[in-house]
DNA sequence: CAATCAGTTCAATAATTGTTTAACTCTTTA
DNA sequence: TAAAGAGTTAAACAATTATTGAACTGATTG
């Protein structure tokens, strides 16, 4: 990951209804969600969904695959460990900011000294 | 962390200017550095500097403080850990993004099941 | 094959963000 | 205390991003 697409990536996800689609894509797993499901739950119009999804997917964060007439659209856990990989290397000061198994427990590296 | 202070976060830092200033702010250690040797280095007007100065400032990414007539910057290494912390929980699919140590190697758990 | 459904694209507009120049504040030095 | 240095604030403008409604495309169903 470089800078640019680090840039790219970080603007994606810098908006409240990006954000929040992406979390829902990451906990609907491999399997994604169909847009209109999206839609319904981030309770935004289809143009507005389309339109933030378009800056996820050039991301490279979300993927659609077409399925009949729905498209669903899941979430690129690669792209996003590449982004929090890029962020440790390069804007933590060297020292790993989210230790292994970090989900919700307790960090053992609190302060990088 | 929550939502809306990510979306901050993840705001200050979805700009080339911003990133590389944190960046250089990082590598620079604690003791940071002095506003105008950040314009400098990022070859920027000093309003411009300070414009993107205050939304590092407000995420909470970075501090100023004044030393006679230098204001001398520096990275919250912390914030950006709560942001990795962020992403790694909520957005990561509950696995771990950056193992431990992280920094250059690669990780052990690459993908996600 | 006409109608409908899912979603995108387009065009217009509103809102936010970034840049520039000038003016200002605060601190130091002469 | 006047002048100069370091940085911020303000105001005007340019550029980007977000939202909305209408029209469009492709796939299914009647």
């Amino acid at each position: 990951m470089n800078r640019i697409k680090a840039v790219k990536s970080l603007a994606a996800l810098a908006q409240e209804t990006r954000l929040e689609a992406f979390r829902l894509l990451v906990q609907a797993g491999p399997d994604g969600l169909a847009a209109g499901d999206l839609a319904v739950q981030l309770d935004i119009s289809p143009p507005a969904l389309s339109f933030h999804l378009r800056s996820l997917t050039q991301a490279g964060l979300v993927r659609g695959r077409q399925d009949g007439r729905f498209i669903y659209y899941s979430a690129d856990y690669g792209a996003m460990q590449s982004l929090v990989g890029f962020l440790t290397e390069n804007c933590c000061g060297g020292a790993a900011c989210a230790p292994a198994g970090a989900s919700g427990r307790k960090s053992i590296a609190r302060r990088m000294s």
